[in-house]
DNA sequence: ACATTACGTCAGCCTTGTTGACATTCCAAG
DNA sequence: CTTGGAATGTCAACAAGGCTGACGTAATGT
């Protein structure tokens, strides 16, 4: 056809790329949002939740590795894991190869206090997708992959790949 | 047919969940990160780029209905809404029917960075849409508003329904 | 007349990000 | 073996931007 513009690209305009830049904040906010309230019980904040969670989900990570996921510098992320580890939630093992690294593992407190985290997060989310089924949360996971900066695009993909 | 559950729902896996929760968390990263460069230079921060953001699509707004919005308190809020204000980007008017509200508004400056802080996130969404089509950009778009809290949604829905 | 609302402001606290400087420990290359 | 560099930890200092509490002022509603 001659008009590629025009209905075809609506959800290119301005005014529809306002409305998505204002769902991901509100919606943000949402996805947060229940998990912060289990966290300000206890006086930690979101920076603890990530680190739990990251730790959680690669057991066994190196201090550098969380640093690049994270995407902070290592004092910041060095004053919640010294409170995670002193708190008994996180232990730090010195690598075996390499005795600089140290190994981030989850205690059992800490893998309560990540299962409880999560399953707010995940309820959340199961009762969004339910709503939105199953077509809407490809198309969701597709446009959250694209807004991505590629370097993180690729922690992403490495967090679903296989661990040695 | 009589298996609904199985791969019909295998979006609403705990895996595919914490697949969607890193999704959302690397991607907001992307989302607010041109904005932030540009924020950086003229020593602003994500707050100032909330208010701007929302005086602009809601001009006449009062102090307490951006408060609403930003589910923030007075105070931080007043402490951007001065420096921007200070800075020749917002104007304050006092209202004409309630003299006790403060309506803002943009100055020329103001819109001008507005616009420009606009133009670089929505270049990123842009470019996200139209990578993922124009189906992923509507389911994208039911699974955000299905992950707000109700009362936001609310704020959400109200900011495209045209102004008195 | 009085209570309430909307707003501004001051003071102080917390988390979490930043930089810079410096010590330690270890690996690896010369 | 020595030395450079990488990985980590730690200390100090600072800023943004959340928060609470308290107080003042002006306008509004009852």
């Amino acid at each position: 056809m001659a008009e590629p513009s025009g209905e075809q690209l609506l959800f290119l305009t301005d005014e529809q790329l306002r409305q998505g830049i204002e769902a991901m904040f509100f919606a943000y906010r949402g996805f947060t949002a229940d998990p912060d309230r289990i966290l300000e019980d206890m006086s930690y904040g979101r920076a603890h939740h990530r680190a739990v969670h990251f730790i959680n989900c690669a057991p066994g990570t190196t201090v550098n590795n969380l640093l690049n996921i994270l995407g902070v510098t290592k004092q910041s992320l060095n004053r919640v894991l010294r409170r995670l580890i002193a708190d008994g939630l996180v232990e730090s093992r010195v690598g075996r190869t390499d005795k600089r690294e140290r190994h981030l593992y989850l205690t059992e407190e800490g893998k309560a206090l990540e299962a409880k985290l999560s399953d707010a997060q995940r309820a959340r989310m199961r009762s969004a997708y339910r709503k939105a089924g199953p077509e809407a949360v490809a198309g969701f996971r597709q446009v959250l992959e694209a807004m991505m900066d590629a370097d993180m695009r690729r922690n992403y993909l490495a967090l679903r790949e296989p661990r040695p």
